[in-house]
DNA sequence: CCTACCGATCGGTAGG
DNA sequence: CCTACCGATCGGTAGG
């Protein structure tokens, strides 16, 4: 990262994790600011010295998950993978993320209404555009006669469906591993659409 | 039943189902009284001789859909179908309720955690029993050979977290029709435990 | 079902 | 990073 513009403080970083953990437990709307600075350690007021408002901490949160997302799918799209070997990388990538950045990963996915204005239609358009990506993938592979022929949307939607499901998975029962939920999860969904 | 009775029931019938529609699209926290109350065209305040509290009319709505999704699966654990039927009756029974109860169900999936103390406590307690249950029949279906040696609870939040994702297709686009998705989303997750 | 209103809490700002 | 504070809005109540 180094000395672009981009490079964020520690304590904006604390702020946007904190607040990740928070808006993911309670809701956005549910979350306050003072409610947040108080985890931090500071008062509501000094929030303000790092960020612009309790709007941007939300839209910093989706954007460094989305962009992360966008790069695997267009490295993925330009690779001379089979169908399935994209599509399991697909589904690996994505519970890897739920997995690692899950805080954030699970903001994006069930948060991302309350952005606004021009944030909302931008995220809304891109997330349209990834499915159609993601569907010409399994279109392709469906010509190709590598998988059954399903409907893509539909595929498309259980496979990141699956991944959101992780959320409610409780990864300190330790009953099982990130690993054979993994696993399972593409044993599955490969699976399903393996001719 | 009096007439006063009827039309009192009514009106709470419209608050509910509004409130449901209101929830889901924008979240518990995010919605206010005020807004529910102009959208049905009375003032705020009027609001409280039908109903208790916003607690309140969150606790009923999900009550509702919870109980149709106890009832189905206390039914389906007397029959003897085999296990794979009643995964499929499972898929088929959530993804009506998904498509014939909307918003209700969407506001169970997703708003559940704004319930309150014991409401809160019981729901959870009641959501775990219930996955167990369904990993019972598809443990079942493993010790006979009907389907493949999976994680029972993967196979379980993979169902669950599809139908779900039915919230983000478009109905109105008409691209997909109702039976397709759910068939489809039958022959994926299906196919893929099928031994 | 309304008007009038309550105390609590919200996101955010001014000024040091 | 703090104290002090703003106007707006919240869920809900009293009384008719």
């Amino acid at each position: 990262m180094g000395t672009t513009a981009r490079k964020k403080s520690a304590k904006k970083e604390l702020i946007l994790a904190t607040a990740a953990a928070m808006f993911r437990e309670k809701g956005f709307a549910a979350s306050s600011m003072r409610d947040l600075a108080e985890k931090i350690g500071i008062e509501a007021a000094s929030l303000y010295n790092h960020i612009q408002s309790k709007a941007q901490i939300l839209e910093e949160i989706i954007d460094g998950v989305s962009e992360k997302c966008q790069a695997h799918l267009d490295h993925l799209e330009k690779s001379n993978s089979s169908s399935l070997e994209k599509i399991e990388s697909l589904i690996r990538f994505h519970t890897g993320m739920m997995m690692n950045l899950f805080e954030a990963y699970s903001v994006m996915v069930g948060q991302w209404m309350h952005l606004e204005g021009d944030k909302l239609l931008d995220f809304v358009a891109n997330r349209r555009e990834y499915v159609k990506k993601m569907e010409a993938i399994v279109e392709a592979g469906i010509q190709k006669g590598e998988l059954k022929s399903l409907t893509p949307y539909v595929v498309v939607l259980n496979i990141l469906s699956a991944v959101r499901g992780l959320e409610f998975w409780q990864r300190s029962a330790k009953t099982h591993t990130a690993k054979e939920m993994e696993d399972n999860i593409v044993i599955h969904l490969i699976g399903g659409i393996k001719k």
